[in-house]
Formats: structure tokens, C-alpha cells, sequence
DNA sequence: GCGGATCAC
DNA sequence: TATGGTGATCCGC
């Protein structure tokens, strides 16, 4: 059977003329960006758009980089077609076996009963600067730098979208009318925006700025109220009290909900409904670039085999996991049934397991210049590392040169590290040793990233009030004062002569593998060695509420931020259910199953959970 | 565990 | 003239 219909789709798939036939044509598919089966572009004259957009960019560094990943991409593409037309020689029935009872089990966990909602801002930052200036509504407008970060949708009809550079939009439309990006804003009125949905589902996940999951399966029973309508509500109180439209998708989880936030966007909402039925249906023609996690190399590499859409998945289940491992298999399995999560918590409760810092520069190969730019990151990270609490075991430099091509290089410190002195002590020697190895090394980025975290943070109660370890975990002891008082400058200079120290050594230590700074460096004192990773995610106390929480600096979501709104809201809507009020007695006030149905929701996204 | 690649926003 | 920053995951080695 699977032998039938996959000979169909080969036979079908010879026309494509997507893949292999005009090698410029995906080069310029790349070029147009990630955000191209966003809403917004139905009324472009998108093969003009592409000539603009492939013209201005030809001939540049990026578009030589770029090219040279849409060759690779294309010969990854060719060994997977030519490995699925080698797989279905052989037998594969075991394949198809194991496939089918993956779907089955896949669809005992299939959930019906929740109302999930996901709402999405229209061109969120254009529409805030809209507010202070009306007659921008009527004129191309973008608000960015270098790279648009968001545009209005008279913009849009130009071509222009999100994440192009700004030259590039000022080929398409002239006229284009640019703002400076101004976050602080956005922010206000996103609080704003964040201070209604509560209201709707305490419990909200903010997914982005401008976005946000809601499960409104309770706000529903209370108010006896159909989701369609309770949507329509909040879409109409968002928009009256704070000036912003907003977009929503309504569906039994979220991942169908997300999907759906675009479709009739802006100003608009869409519903798939809780049937199993309307859901097959759904995903059975929605094209497999719609799915958060599926982006433009992998719808590539899909069409390659013949699948255009989540339902084109089903003919070829037998071979996916060979061509594409285990997981992807699995994440296309849920694609295919139209499953996702429904548990949708604050975005407080995860964990965080990086902190980074990077910046763009002109192209620079001056080696003190670039220490310059080092130095600048490492003191940028030492303010992100303090602001987030924690320390880092495992520090990872990014380069990207001239060409665009992107490098890292890792390393792990003796002990974890907080201070720039020390962030830049240890980053160092990967980049003289990326200076050895690529001579007259030219930068146009540099960047330093942190993981394998410890907390600083005092440790205590997690959200739910239970201990977070089984043993007490350690705690990072506070700094000596005489680290303190060295100034910034006092400390680079000692990095510096370390620097000089390392230099000499260095083709020394290169012969031996040996980028290991000199453990004798001044800053590291006593204290004892970290011991298992800090992972306790309870860290102080809400001034508001006065219960133990999670600890997450992630601005728009901070807890205080949401008890100060829920007593806002408690105020002026003399709430009494309330049951957020006792986090601890279970997963909170929602009638709804705390499972989570296939968990694996995003192939590149794994969601965590309480433990 | 490391480095490259992909993805989202 | 000129193409971003942050965080996360997966894969092959």
C-alpha cells in the first residue's frame, strides 16, 4: 500500500518545479526571506518582488554566502530524493508497521476538550508607532534598522516584510517612511495588551512581545459562553482599550491555534473546531510551511519527497524516519493528525538555559580592534549574566566573518564564570586560535554565549511550593570584596597581560591542544568548586503575592508584572474565583487535563515541564 | 561534548 | 554602501 500511493507521489513529483529545475529559483526563494508564507502578501506581484530583491542583492558578500547555502541545501535535497527512491526498492513493510502503530498510539493521546487560543498583534511595533502618529496608517511605514523588524501592511503590498534589509525595501517602495525601533514602548503597550488577556486565562503564556497562548476552556464554562464569542470579546475589549487589532486563532491546542491566528489576519480570527474531523480536514491541505518548525529548508527538503502538504505526509510515513531521524518523524506524525499541546502555562515556569550577547560591526581584521569588540561582549554578558543570576560553566564564542560564514568555538572554564574580566580571560584564546587558523581573519560579528548555568540565586520553593532538589543545592558564594572593588578597566588590564602571557605561549599550547587559559589567573578565588548544576527554578519571593517563584528576568513575563495586573484586574472586576491565588493547590484555576498529548510539539522546541 | 545548521520572532 | 539579536533544538561526529 505504501508502495502504491509513494510511486504516485514520485511519478507526480517528476514536474516539480520547485527543486531542481532552475537553480535560481530557490536561491531567490531564500532571498525573499523567512517571513514569505506570512500574512500579508496575497496582492504583491511576487516574481517582480523577487527580481528586485535578487538584483540588489547580487554581487554582495551575502548573496555570494547565500548562494553557496542554497548549492548545499540543493545537494543535501538531491541525496534525499535519491535516497527515498533507493528506500522503496527495499521492503518496507517493517517501516510501515512501526509507522502505523506510532499513529495509533499518536491518536489515543488526541485531546478535544480544550479551548486554545493563540493571539497575535498585527504588525505589532508599526501599529504602536501608528498611535502616536495617525497619518502614518495611510503611507508605507517600517519600523527598523539596517533590517526591518516590522512593517504595516500598506508596506506590505510593496513586497516589503519583516527581517528584510532596509535598502533593499527602499528599492521596492522609495516612499518607505523608516522608524527607530523603540522597545520600551512596545513593551508598555504590551503590558497593556497582557493586563486583558489575564482575564481571559491567568494562566497565559506569553510566546513573544506580541503573542500569547491562551486556554480559554474555563473562561468559556464560567461565562457559558462559545469560544468564537469569548474571542470575539477579547479581540474587541483589546482594541478598544489599547488601540491595537489583534488576530486569533481558536482550536483544541495550540499548535492548530497558532495556524489558525493567521488566517484571517489582520483583524480577524479563525476556528478549527474541537472535532477530530474538522482537525484531519484542516491539516489535510494546509501546506507544511505553516507549522511552527518547519521552515524553508525543511519545506524544501519535504517537497523533495513529495510533500507539499501535512496531509501528503500519510503516503509517506514508511520512510521518514530514515530520511529524516526519529524525531522529525515524529513531530511530522503530529502534524499529519493535527496534534499539540494543550497545557499552557506562564512562561515564567521555564528554564532557561543560555544567555547570549552578539553585535554586527563594519568588517574589521585589526586583532586589538577585535579585542575591543571582545571586551565590549564580555562586558555586556557580565550585565546579562548579573541581571539573569547566574553564573556560567560553559562559554562559547561566535565569530562571523566577511564571507558571512559563521563560526563558534566552546570552552569550559575551570569554575563557572561571572565577571567580564574572567568572561574575557577565557573567550580570548578561542580567538587567537580562530586568528591561527583562518589567516587575515576578517569579522563583520562577534559574539559570546553562555550555557551550562548555575543560579546565583537564593534557592527555596518552587511555584508549586514543592522543594526543587532533593538535596540542597549549591549556591554560588558571593564574590570577595577585593574582586569587587578592581574597576573594569583594572581588570582588562590584567586580562590584557594575561593576553600577552597567552600569546607567548601560544604556539606552544596549539601544539599541544592546549587552549586552556592559565588556571592561575587572579580572579578565580577560593570558593567551592560548583558542584551538580544549579537547575532550582524557585528563587524569590513576589513582593505582591508573597509566594516563592520561579525567578526568569524575562521582562514582558515577570511574575510581578503579572500580580500587579491580576490585582488591577481583581479591582476593577471584583473577581472572585480567583483560584490563581493558590498556585499551589495543582495546576491552577483551568478545567482542563495537565497531560500533555505527544509532547513533542516542535521538532527544534522542546517544552519543559514541572518535574 | 562540540560545532554546524535550522527555526522562531 | 548596505542584510539583526536572542534563545532553543537537532544531527553528525
Amino acid at each position: 500500500m505504501a508502495d502504491e500511493s509513494t510511486d504516485r507521489v514520485v511519478e507526480e513529483d517528476s514536474g516539480n518545479s520547485n527543486v531542481n529545475d532552475n537553480a535560481n529559483d530557490t536561491l531567490k526563494y531564500q532571498l525573499l526571506g523567512p517571513s514569505l508564507t506570512k500574512a500579508g502578501q496575497d496582492a504583491v506581484n511576487q516574481q517582480k518582488v523577487s527580481e528586485i530583491i535578487y538584483n540588489a542583492s547580487k554581487g554582495s558578500k551575502f548573496f555570494n554566502h547565500e548562494q553557496e547555502r542554497d548549492r548545499n541545501q540543493t545537494l543535501k535535497i538531491e541525496r534525499i530524493a535519491a535516497e527515498k527512491v533507493r528506500l522503496e526498492k527495499l521492503d518496507l513493510s517493517h517501516d510501515l508497521r512501526r509507522a502505523d502503530e506510532y499513529l495509533a498510539e499518536l491518536e489515543l493521546t488526541r485531546d478535544l476538550s480544550q479551548y486554545v487560543i493563540h493571539v497575535d498583534c498585527d504588525a505589532f511595533f508599526a501599529a504602536v508607532e501608528e498611535l502616536d502618529r495617525p497619518e502614518l496608517k495611510t503611507v508605507p511605514m517600517a519600523v527598523g534598522k539596517g533590517v526591518l523588524t516590522t512593517c504595516n501592511y500598506v508596506a506590505r503590498k510593496f513586497g516589503i516584510r519583516s527581517g528584510m534589509a532596509s535598502f533593499v525595501a527602499k528599492k521596492l517602495c522609495p516612499q518607505l517612511v523608516l522608524l527607530p525601533s523603540n522597545y520600551e514602548k512596545y513593551t508598555a503597550k504590551a503590558t497593556e495588551i497582557r493586563t486583558i488577556l489575564a482575564q481571559y486565562d491567568p494562566l497565559f503564556e506569553s510566546a513573544s512581545c506580541d503573542e500569547a497562548y491562551l486556554n480559554i476552556t474555563a473562561y468559556c464554562d464560567e461565562n457559558q459562553m462559545d469560544p468564537d464569542e469569548a474571542v470575539q470579546r477579547l479581540r474587541a475589549e483589546i482594541l478598544e482599550n489599547t488601540k491595537i487589532s489583534v488576530s486569533a486563532g481558536i482550536a483544541p491546542n495550540a499548535k492548530i491555534a497558532k495556524i489558525s491566528s493567521n488566517i484571517n489576519k489582520p483583524n480577524g480570527q479563525f476556528r478549527v473546531a474541537n472535532e477530530r474531523i474538522a482537525v484531519m480536514e484542516f491539516m489535510q491541505s494546509l501546506p507544511c510551511r505553516k507549522v511552527n518548525g518547519i521552515g524553508r529548508v525543511f519545506e524544501r527538503e519535504l517537497d523533495s519527497i513529495g510533500i507539499k502538504t501535512c496531509g501528503d505526509i500519510y503516503p509517506q510515513r514508511a520512510i521518514l524516519t530514515k530520511l529524516f531521524g526519529e524525531k522529525a518523524f515524529q513531530f511530522l506524525a503530529q502534524c499529519y493528525l493535527g496534534l499539540g499541546r494543550t497545557n499552557i502555562e506562564p512562561v515564567e515556569t521555564h528554564e532557561r538555559k543560555s544567555v547570549s550577547t552578539e553585535t554586527t560591526f563594519h568588517e574589521i581584521g585589526d586583532k586589538e580592534e577585535l579585542r575591543g569588540k571582545l571586551r565590549w561582549a564580555a562586558e555586556e554578558m557580565e550585565k546579562d549574566l548579573a541581571r539573569t543570576q547566574f553564573k556560567s560553566r560553559t562559554l562559547c564564542l561566535k565569530v562571523k566573518l566577511h564571507t558571512f560564514e559563521v563560526l563558534t568555538r566552546q570552552t569550559a572554564p575551570p569554575r563557572a564564570v561571572s565577571q567580564a574580566k574572567d568572561l574575557y580571560t577565557y573567550a580570548l584564546p578561542m580567538l587567537i586560535k580562530l586568528e591561527k587558523e583562518i589567516p587575515g581573519m576578517k569579522l563583520r560579528l562577534l559574539g559570546l554565549r553562555c550555557s551550562n548555568l548555575v543560579t546565583t540565586k537564593k534557592t527555596g520553593l518552587n511555584f508549586f511550593g514543592f522543594t526543587a532538589q532533593p538535596k540542597p543545592p549549591t549556591v554560588e558564594p558571593p564574590e570577595p570584596t577585593k574582586e569587587r572593588e578592581i574597576g573594569a578597566e583594572e581588570a582588562f588590564e590584567a586580562a590584557a597581560r594575561q593576553e600577552v602571557q597567552d600569546e607567548m605561549n601560544d604556539l606552544e599550547q596549539l601544539s599541544q591542544e592546549a587552549a586552556i587559559p592559565d588556571q592561575s589567573i587572579p580572579t578565580i578565588e577560593a570558593g567551592p568548586e560548583a558542584g551538580p548544576v544549579e537547575e532550582s527554578p524557585a528563587q524569590w519571593e513576589c513582593p505582591i503575592c508573597s509566594k516563592p517563584q520561579m525567578a526568569d528576568d524575562r521582562g514582558f513575563n515577570d511574575h510581578v508584572d503579572f500580580c500587579l495586573s491580576r490585582q488591577t484586574i481583581r479591582e476593577a472586576t471584583q473577581d472572585t474565583h480567583s483560584v490563581i491565588d493558590e498556585p499551589s493547590q495543582g495546576t491552577g484555576s483551568r478545567k482542563r487535563k495537565p497531560v500533555n498529548p505527544g509532547g513533542n510539539e516542535d521538532p527544534r522546541q522542546k517544552r519543559l515541564f514541572f518535574r
